[in-house]
DNA sequence: CCTGTAAGTAACTGATCAGTTACTTTCTGA
DNA sequence: TCAGAAAGTAACTGATCAGTTACTTACAGG
């Protein structure tokens, strides 16, 4: 049941500190040949992204976000209206590339015991390859989840993982290889919620348990326990 | 195997909402007969632990706290030295209250299996009675934990759960109640997460799934949850 | 009972920063 | 081809806030 073998964990570790979301690269005034509207609110996008992962929500400054962004400071409010407002067309944005991402999960088995292993450990490699996703929803749950709630492209992303949880939990279960009475929100939140754990917490477990979460090995070794832990409970 | 009415959940309802940290009520200036170092010292850090989870390290302000205890802005600096210091002091001062509050785990059962799920229940009614442990740790995380790792009172606290844990898998393992080579640090940590990710991230969960997480009934379900899937999993 | 030190106060300051103003440049379509 | 709108710039502003200053009040030890 180990599918780490699948994945070259060493290849990701470098994803965990250096962040790097939608590309856009901040637009240098010299290579500019002509205005572009698209360009700039994509570049500001992006550069937000970077500066609210990194820094949060109050942390965050829009000076540094223009700069980066190589637009002006006044192209944020033309765009976005406000502070507020960019951070929340990030989260929209951010929430929208998950739903892009769906299509890299790509079941590799009909069999409902292999598919969930994969997908407990799809769901572990997606965190680990979008630190910026679990910065900006810890950021995003401390504030109350006001810009989700007042978000209606956000709210409306209706996680699309639950629904595949519930085809293989019914599959599962017919078949005899998996428990019944499972709700699949409720395993849906513990599959998230254990990686997503392990990566917003990593600092603090990292030094109360002087472990390197972060190293291969740990990386591994967590993997390959979210899986089990999954699929054990779900023994009949 | 449910262990949920052992506790009234609706009485700890009100906990997620109303955040009450160690007592310490404002030191008004007409009552205070005379002067008290020791506690305006703890006014101030109940104060502080109260802004702190509510706002966050960079959201809260000191005007505030020093409202709130009653003191003066000046007595933050005079103990504290500066808003770093202080919110290192409210980290320590909540990590030592975590200590504290071990003896409230009284496993009442020498049996592995009920004793685990008691300590898995435990695990979440604390998050669910401590929101303010929540937050505060969901902040130092977003600053990569270096209040706590410049802290020896918060480092040296080796989560004491993990020895509890340790020792009852070896017990479990033992008498065939639960399988083998299970990591305890890799279990405690998952522990940790189906609980702790439910309620860090109850805001944004909330908003997707248009489900209300601290609603009694809600918690009761999750409660029993996740004690089952920590148990089901440990079977041999 | 008085003197030095610690506790406490209130008003201030200098830096920072979200958001604005007043302006220039480029594009579009009539 | 030119008028008006949209894109873009740089300098400014008013509010905020962490941290300080200059001061008063209380207390403990000799």
């Amino acid at each position: 049941m180990d599918l780490s073998a699948n994945l070259p964990i060493s290849k990701y570790v470098t994803a965990t500190t250096d962040i790097k979301p939608t590309a856009s690269a901040p637009v240098k005034a010299a290579e500019r040949a002509t205005r572009d509207p698209e360009r700039t609110r994509a570049s500001i996008l992006s550069a937000a992204t970077q500066e609210f992962a990194a820094k949060g929500l109050e942390g965050a400054r829009t000076d540094d976000i223009a700069r980066r962004s190589g637009a002006n400071k006044r192209m944020i409010y033309h765009y976005f209206g406000s502070k507020d407002g960019l951070f929340q067309a990030v989260l929209e944005d951010t929430y929208a590339r998950i739903r892009g991402s769906e299509a890299d999960l790509q079941l590799t088995s009909r069999d409902p015991v292999l598919a969930m292993g994969q997908l407990v450990a799809f769901s572990f490699d997606w965190f680990l390859r979008h630190p910026e996703f679990v910065k900006l929803l810890n950021e995003e749950n401390l504030h109350g989840a006001a810009h989700v709630r007042s978000s209606n492209v956000a709210r409306s992303l209706n996680m699309p993982l639950v629904e595949l949880i519930s085809e293989l939990l019914e599959r599962g279960a017919a078949s005899g290889q998996f428990r019944t009475g499972v709700d699949p929100v409720q395993l849906y939140i513990s599959i998230a919620g254990i990686s997503y754990f392990y990566f917003s917490n990593r600092h603090t477990l990292s030094a109360i348990f002087n472990r390197p979460l972060e190293a291969p090995g740990e990386l591994r070794q967590r993997r390959q326990h979210v899986v089990e832990l999954i699929l054990g409970y779900l023994r009949p």
